[in-house]
DNA sequence: CTACATCCTCCAGTGACTATAGGAGCAAGA
DNA sequence: TCTTGCTCCTATAGTCACTGGAGGATGTAG
């Protein structure tokens, strides 16, 4: 109760929105904090550490469930951090194949957009390669 | 009304699901087809082809709004394609940035991952940089 | 005292599906 | 003919991680 820091404020300092704030003690992810007379909530230091681990971690596309774990593991610091890089290593593997997915895509727009004439749709190359799967190199990737 | 093709059919076909061909239907992305005297809903070769184009439209990361307009083009050949060229366009930058934007997150996953001493959680690397934003080099990204 | 910013709760909406409940239709085998 | 089991139907709710709006209370600067 130092320094008891106003939403908008912990907001700002660590780039995670008001209504996300709020959010994320509605779903367990950051303890309920004290309220003021006026029932407005107060943050402290620590608070505002926790969310920037939280958006720290939703950058590097760890899903919910997974910062839950990564933060518990934070909280006891003498258990072995095997989880932790279970988790991260996961991940790495998840953004090298996106990677790879992405690059194959990347590839197949630029075949399309080179090949587009300009001219009617008859002959738009973007359209003929959307339409016919059988023209296209690439076959698994998702988003 | 040649080929009456079922819907569980014309899913195996094109390798979108059955509840997500009724989705497109509901959408407005596939015209409602004709139906059996048992109410089964029925199609033809070209509802294949459009649901054929649409699922090679989604893979390419294109949006269902997107998609409509691409449709409506291919709808009417004698247009220009300069719409689809812009909407491609689009995508290809996206692509990229997305691209960009992975390999920055790639390189500190694989930091992270590197600097973990399969120890405490007190001296992991994962936990520290996660905590950390100051510790890591990249900044701006999203998924 | 008066604006105005900031905060509160509650509820609904986003995109693109996916799942479930509860029932009807239909083809093939016993 | 009956039954088994598959496919299909509608309608509704759930997913993820927020985001936005309504309608009202509180706090602060001039």
């Amino acid at each position: 109760m130092q320094h008891a820091i106003a939403i908008g404020k912990v907001s700002a300092a660590t780039g995670v929105k008001v209504p996300t704030i709020r959010y994320y003690e509605q779903i367990g992810l950051l303890p309920p904090p004290p309220r003021t007379e006026g029932n407005r909530r107060t943050y402290d230091r620590k608070d505002a550490e926790r969310l920037t681990f939280i958006r720290h971690s939703r950058e590097l596309g760890f899903e919910i469930d997974q910062i839950r774990t990564l933060l518990s593991l934070q909280d006891r610091p003498d258990q072995s951090c095997g989880e932790a890089d279970v988790i991260a290593k996961a991940r790495l593997a998840e953004v090298k194949e996106k990677i790879a997915s992405l690059l194959a895509l990347e590839a197949e727009l630029e075949r399309m957009v080179e090949g587009c004439s300009h001219g009617r749709v008859e002959t738009c190359q973007v359209i003929e390669i959307l339409a016919d799967h059988g023209k296209c190199r690439h076959h698994q990737h998702e988003q």
